[in-house]
DNA sequence: ACCTGAACACCGTTCAAGT
DNA sequence: ACCTGAACACCGTTCAAGT
């Protein structure tokens, strides 16, 4: 193995998604992504504090690829386009998830992402603190949302558990089974739905 | 030590809320739980299958006493009343929320409060599908808000990169900081507030 | 029937040493 | 300057054995 320093903290990243993306959550330690790389575990603590800020890293280049569309779109379905993109690349890489729902990414995608999520939130009409608690109330909204995608996309008994009792619970008539399934789409997408109507009746009592 | 089967699924699970409660999630191993409760880690295993399903049971414990408002109270009050009561429960038990967020508890204190929001949402008017998607949408702002609450409890390096990152953004003006806390009583109250604001919107269409 | 103890196959991380 | 290797202090869980 050549000793030149070939470890950046792009290829440590890169290749911790990698890992992830291909055996999950679990199979991401330290020494594994190093056996992947051909170097020793305690090369990376060279480039990384720790795993937890490695695990950062990885969550931020999980959302690389979401697209933040310009003004030219109207702020709600911004809202809804970048909310799309974060799930749809949640499910893309299923094993950062939890730890991307567990803290919101800080790296340059997340800023840049926060950013585009703030700026339709202003166009909306909202005064600044408003659209802050607006943007934390969607992160919040979607950081479970992610988890509950993933988690509903294995094959777990363990979540099949949580989608029964949803089946179970006393509604006085029973829908069609589609609409009770816990991190489908449309659920995402109703979800959404009430926190924009939400977000327009702030605007609409600002105005 | 006496051999007589003392050891039981409910004093096992108060004891691991015990550990939690005094050490933290970290120190909820199995190995931790079982020195406390004087016996052999494996022993633990004759009344859980596992971890998970022991610290499911844990999750389901620190709901205990969040109380369901009947139905002599307004549906909206019922809902808020019940998040603000969960949301307690988390702040006692900050061991075991990452846990309760990541997976909504199926046992019977979950269930119990389950059917309680259910019940608050069809009193709002809605066909039972759109309640069980309201429910659904209301687990998923409470899970992720249980866990920013009790991150931003604890005095956190880390956390305090995503408050930083928040406060960094772009606005048109500067409002007072504490509008900016995330995890806060004021940040969780505001998107319930946009959630029911968005449930009555649901609920006006229909009738 | 219920609990134990040793063992397996791992972890993240510290520290002293190598080149 | 950068990487290595052994070691520390842990994990959850399997399996065969005890009483």
């Amino acid at each position: 193995m050549a000793r030149a320093r070939f470890l950046t903290p792009e290829l440590i990243v890169r290749t911790a998604l990698d890992v992830s993306d291909r055996g999950g959550a679990e199979t991401m330690t330290m020494r594994r992504i190093a056996a992947e790389l051909g170097c020793d575990p305690m090369a990376l603590y060279r480039h990384f504090a720790n795993r937890e800020a490695l695990l950062d890293a990885v969550a931020d280049l999980a959302v690389a690829d979401v697209a933040v569309p310009d003004s030219s779109m109207a702020w709600d379905d911004r809202v809804r386009a970048i909310g799309e993109a974060i799930r749809d690349a949640a499910l893309r890489h299923p094993g950062i998830t939890a730890h991307l729902a567990a803290r919101p990414p800080v790296g340059e995608n997340g800023r840049r992402i926060a950013a585009g999520v703030l700026g339709a939130l202003e166009a909306a009409g909202l005064p600044p603190a408003t659209a802050v608690q607006s943007f934390q109330t969607l992160v919040a909204y979607l950081a479970s949302s992610l988890a509950m995608a993933v988690q509903a996309g294995v094959r777990d008994r363990r979540w099949e558990q949580v989608r029964d009792m949803v089946n179970a619970l006393p509604v006085a008539a029973a829908p069609g089974e589609e609409l009770f399934v816990v991190g489908s789409v449309e659920q995402f997408r109703f979800g959404m739905r009430l926190l924009l109507a939400g977000i327009k009746a702030e605007a609409a009592a600002v105005s």
